[in-house]
DNA sequence: CATCATGTAACATACAAAGTTACATGAGGC
DNA sequence: GCCTCATGTAACTTTGTATGTTACATGATG
């Protein structure tokens, strides 16, 4: 099945805006991204309402990180996005007058369940900031790359 | 993200043959699952070819069960499936040029990997004889409801 | 008031599961 | 032998959702 990229996506772009100030327009980073500023607009639009970002019109506009990256989870991120099912497989019939389908429901919930848990739970252990510390390790003596930085 | 069925789907059938002898055809299944044959088929060519169940043509064929439903566990069926993805998320790209989203991934990447062998773990817990006596309990008193039973 | 940037609707594309049609293959029953 | 039944499979259609694109309204800046 195809997979959802949206968290994938916003955690990119926000890690992004951590390595320099400044707002960013949505084409610099539709740009870094490959996408689209549509694409850019539309996943940050969950995050903005909960506050985590703000976005300015007009002249020197753009994107601003508007939160404390070291109290924003993954997993805030993941429901600022609207909490999309997080497993690729689920019932046939959530509410089966079937018993036989109760019983195959009630086995696999189970399991669904547990192991959305246990992922919700690890996505909440981290946070903005550990992944920008993770970024500055893996970047080590090299110069940062600043998105928009060789003109284009 | 729309979910995967198969498994779901293929449970139910398997526990429908559980519950009483003799082959059925795929047109038998396919009515108590409200689908079509062919997806019935479809389901079931990877069951064949591991042995879980046989198949037979002409008169009088059509499927039956070929394994020690004790010995054979959701994880099993699954497997037997082609173990589709599990997860409805992924990386926006496998591997990255850009260290940002080599970390991104790392962290989602650790989340998602655990979740994955939480759920397989799970399911390989559980074996379809399980489903079995956990449908008994919910008929209880109630009589088993045939699949084809009442005519049509 | 011209330009820039977001906000959003509307439409197009890509892709996988699910459903359908068509026909070949092979196993009885007569 | 031949008809019927049932699987095996390819090809096509439908459907749902993420993704990509176009178009235009809104508002801020110089």
């Amino acid at each position: 099945m195809r997979r959802d990229s949206r968290l994938s996506g916003v955690l990119h772009v926000l890690l992004h805006m951590a390595q320099q100030p400044g707002p960013f327009t949505s084409e610099t980073l539709a740009k870094a991204m490959d996408t689209n500023p549509v694409v850019i607009r539309r996943i940050m639009a969950g995050l903005r309402q909960l506050g985590y970002v703000r976005s300015e019109k007009g002249h020197g506009g753009g994107w601003t990180l508007a939160c404390d990256l070291s109290k924003v989870t993954l997993r805030d991120v993941y429901a600022a996005l609207g909490s999309p099912s997080l497993l690729a497989m689920g019932n046939r019939t959530e509410a089966p007058g079937c018993l036989v389908e109760q019983a195959v429901n009630a086995a696999l919930d189970q399991a669904f369940y547990d192991a959305e848990a246990l992922l919700l739970s690890r996505l909440g252990e981290v946070t903005l900031a550990m992944l920008g510390d993770d970024l500055r390790k893996r970047l080590g003596s090299r110069k940062i790359h600043h998105i928009g930085a060789h003109g284009a």
